[in-house]
DNA sequence: CATTTGAATGTTAGCGATAACATATGATAT
DNA sequence: ATATCATATGTTATCGCTAACATTCAAATG
């Protein structure tokens, strides 16, 4: 490695002390303009590049904030990461991302890094079978700002920014119940993430406005993934028909991706013998044979509003931890039949 | 903050020195077994984590590298960044992620910060109008490992990983000649970015292979994102009905889709009145409504391949510089007519 | 039994920067 | 002319950790 440039090389070529250059450079009072002008003039010439690592041993801070996210290439994620990129360049903070790939012990791996490396805040969205609870909260309780976002855990001291799950859940299921469809499935996420929970529950609220049954072999259990939404949309076809459902609310636009593909595979039509609808707006919605109806989800705005939250925390100690929730909308497309 | 546990506090509960309680948390030989248990024990009981950002003041090494990336969201550079993520993960690195938005003045910033916070390597793509050709060539020298990742820039004393672009850009407009097109013409991407002018320049060596020459006025300047696509294909469908051309190579698909919409807003058709064909294979392209023939890329791969000659850049001073061309292959659909 | 040996531990210094305090110098006041 | 003060600069210690050298003490050696 070629040797970089230090303060004190600096003050010796200059026979000053370091002290002074480090006030120079930093725009401090009580240096002499002329001075001040030498130091910045030299630090150019040597190529000077202040070492953040040794400034943030004294200050005690990074500025840089950690990531965790589970699975980077979903549409969903990169926007969002993209928003909090955005957010917090402005604000001087970096980012370091880490990637749980929806495993438990990646996450771990990736919070205790994070920690280690003394990020002066976290946001996570949760991992799909993640049992970190006991170091969120000694996260959340150790100092280190940690908000959540998309994804939350309950029982944690931390602020969460994400959308209004259960109610965007209720009124695309509401929309499929207008549409006069009376077996209504639900392709469900593991029940242990928020995002699984809320959009089973208003999706339960949204047939007991109709005066509908529960039935539980309608609600069938998923990933969050392509893959997983066909296998599940697969043991749905398998009933008898007469209890087969006439349209689907898949938790999330990948899981009703892999659900058409079994429905195609089956030989059925979308939407006119299956009805199906997701949730987030995923950038292939409007695309597919039998575009989407879904839920939009601002995953750009998430993002940057989850960054900002981040950023008040670590910046404010008096900042409330508070739940934000981002206001949903539907999209209308064909895939949830016509009216 | 609270405050976080040192090596100090462990050792003076525990009365011994911070350099047993180093020694006994690294593993070193030359302490003693019982000693080694009790110091673990300790510090497991008082919550350490290490510091990493004192390890690194004297380790001179930050087991990080930043990755500066022209746009987040598009899926190409999305795979590619869980790619780079996946493979540098499992050798103990951390991504400090930046976005550049294409524009050079902020890659010029995400590149200072990176060096100031002293990582050990960069992965970058280069924004499509950056001038930081100085600033590469000084990172370069300094001895910071740098990888040029899918557009790279002469003239630098780096590696670069890519794909065959002029090879993909060739077979593809080889392909749509051999359909029989006589007038192909080409969205061009900015020439100083290497995809705009090796693409460019595989295109004009399939027309000289079916000897036909390039006609300027059929070669049409774009950005590299829909918005620039579309008003390239405006203008080409301008020019008078005898000059227009009957097929369309766009320099990456997110410009294909730009270009789609405008020829249907044209009201003709694709792939009769038009026929297209892009370069990347993004996630949409086999959705759109007259499926994209395409150059497959593999996104994923080209982030792992381009972590992993970053990284042994880093950890061997011999590493020699070289471009690593990953292949493409030919994805046939619909866009570019049938045979 | 004095001495060598080496394992276990301690001490000092330094990574690069800055906070806090100390000092020097010239200007101003009395 | 001497005291006072503000400005410019220097010195020291510290952030948390580790390399390099120093010390201790018990077991092994002759």
């Amino acid at each position: 490695m070629s040797s970089n440039v230090t303060l004190k090389q600096i003050a010796e070529s200059l026979g000053v002390s370091a002290m002074t250059v480090s006030r120079a450079l930093n725009g401090r009072d009580n240096v002499d303009e002329k001075t001040k002008g030498r130091v910045i003039a030299k630090a150019e010439e040597m190529g000077y590049t202040p070492n953040y690592i040794a400034k943030s041993l004294v200050s005690q801070k990074t500025d840089t904030i950690g990531v965790v996210i589970p699975k980077i290439a979903h549409s969903f994620f990169a926007q969002a990461i993209q928003g909090i990129e955005e957010e917090i360049f402005d604000e001087k903070y970096q980012l370091i991302l880490t990637h749980s790939a929806e495993q438990g012990d990646r996450e771990r791996k990736a919070l205790e890094t994070l920690k280690a490396k003394r990020v002066d805040g976290i946001l996570i969205s949760a991992a799909q079978n993640s049992d970190n609870y006991g170091l969120y909260r000694q996260i959340a309780q150790s100092g280190t700002a940690l908000v959540f976002f998309d994804r939350y855990v309950e029982g944690i001291e931390a602020s969460c920014v994400k959308v209004d799950d259960k109610m965007g859940a209720y009124k695309i299921t509401d929309h499929l119940l207008n549409h006069g469809y009376q077996k209504v499935a639900h392709l469900a996420a593991p029940q242990n993430i928020s995002i699984g929970k809320d959009r089973l529950q208003g999706y339960k609220e949204a047939l007991g406005k109709h005066k509908l049954q529960v039935e539980e072999h309608l609600i069938e259990a998923t990933d969050l993934h392509e893959a997983g939404g066909y296998k599940a949309m697969k043991k749905l076809l398998e009933l008898p028909e007469s209890k087969r459902p006439k349209a689907v609310f898949a938790v999330n636009d990948p899981v009703a991706f892999g659900a058409m593909d079994a429905i195609y595979e089956h030989g059925l039509t979308i939407p006119d013998d299956i009805a199906i609808t997701g949730f987030s707006d995923d950038i292939r919605a409007p695309l597919v044979k039998s575009p989407l109806t879904t839920v939009v989800q601002p995953a750009y705005d998430l993002g940057k509003r989850a960054a900002r939250k981040l950023i008040s925390q670590i910046e404010n100690e008096e900042e409330p931890l508070e739940n934000i929730e981002l206001l949903t909308s539907l999209k209308i497309r064909e895939s949830c039949g016509y009216l």
